[in-house]
DNA sequence: TAACTAATTGACCGGCCGACCAGTTTATTG
DNA sequence: CAATAAACTGGTCGGCCGGTCAATTAGTTA
């Protein structure tokens, strides 16, 4: 009597194999990063052979970057749709984009860690890939500037960079400044972040 | 006729030759992570044998301790004197630091390189060593808030928080940063920075 | 100087690494 | 229904990994 394997699929789903493969090598990427993830881990967690990763993927490298530019692809999508929707240059708009995007990282601490892997590398398609949203971004701050709205003793580029930075370090290293005696949740950090980044940046008149 | 070698050591120097083997993994660490760097390479660069690295440091992991120690003792040693130095609590005195911690910051590359690993695996005791100085940082800037200098609705740690995180991540990113059109130099970066965080910090009078 | 300790070497180990390949199974297509 | 391409498997390869060990050499001490 011959016992049928119920885990073995019964049809072929290149696509879904992909991306099942894709899925494993992502979170071990984000958790372990690129050198310390063997070919053979990520097999075992996306149930398929090593030698079938090779055929969709090629290589290690190959997978490593097809990670990297997923995670690029949820970081953008959400940059685009936040700079779409915020037309008029006004300090409650600012205000809003920091929320927006502290949150998003927040929602995606597999993202921030995989920038983070990829800085260290000296990865630069990451810093490529959101300059175009960074130009996008400082305009505003530009159009805000001439509207009275900003100072204009700033470059309107370091406004950004000064949020995006902040934003993205506190959750890249979440694990070291909760260990601070004193420091307060997401909210209350983002809160009094906030306090200081739109009343620096209001016309100063003294 | 027989040629005598150049290179041995005619005298044994053990201190000099665990400081060299802990100075090339240091540099290897710093730029490749822990996973990526191999015994060998360690072996070959401190111009010693693989076997003499784990007489003087038993194994890999603890030659990556006493690497990201060293790294500490760099940070913690000036962090110190800067706080010794400050002892009035006025605004100038934060402005000097904040410019202080980044210039230490631009100097030291490697411990930034060294904790930004080790953030991302997780290491905490990076968190624990520097946990004491925050909390001498933040006391100062309480007595700064009761002295009228500071705004009082602002949690001090996060104050702390704020300026070491941008500072931090300034240089951790440095190669992400540095493709954005139109984004300036270090000092300029920190000039508008300064303008906004000094600023923001003031107590508010709408 | 003899005995002992520590520094240093080179050879070697089992195990895992990424990659490859020959062969089998499934789906597509003409 | 062939024929062809693509998906998928198991086995295997050379090479490098961290670590160990026995032997040699250089300082130290009795």
């Amino acid at each position: 009597m011959k016992v049928q394997s119920t885990t073995a699929p019964v049809t072929r789903d290149p696509d879904l194999t992909r991306s099942r493969i894709l899925e494993a090598a992502f979170a071990l990427f984000v958790e372990k990063g690129f050198a310390d993830v063997a070919m053979r881990e990520i097999a075992e967690r996306s149930g398929v052979t090593k030698s079938l990763i090779h055929h969709h993927f090629g290589s290690k490298e190959a997978l490593w970057k097809a990670s990297k530019e997923s995670a690029f692809e949820l970081y953008a999508e959400n940059q685009r749709r936040d700079l779409m929707e915020a037309e008029p240059s006004n300090g409650d708009l600012l205000r809003r984009g920091v929320i927006s995007y502290f949150h998003f990282l927040k929602s995606h601490p597999e993202v921030v860690r995989l920038f983070a892997w990829a800085h260290l590398e000296r990865d630069e398609c990451v810093g490529e890939n959101d300059s175009e949203l960074v130009r996008l971004g400082a305009e505003r701050i530009r159009e805000g500037q001439k509207a009275g709205v900003f100072r204009t003793d700033i470059n309107p580029v370091h406004v950004i960079a000064t949020f995006v930075i902040t934003c993205t370090h506190w959750f890249e290293a979440h694990s070291h400044h909760s260990q601070w005696k004193g420091i307060g949740s997401d909210e209350e950090f983002l809160d009094d972040f906030l306090k200081i980044f739109m009343d620096g940046l209001k016309p100063q008149t003294p």
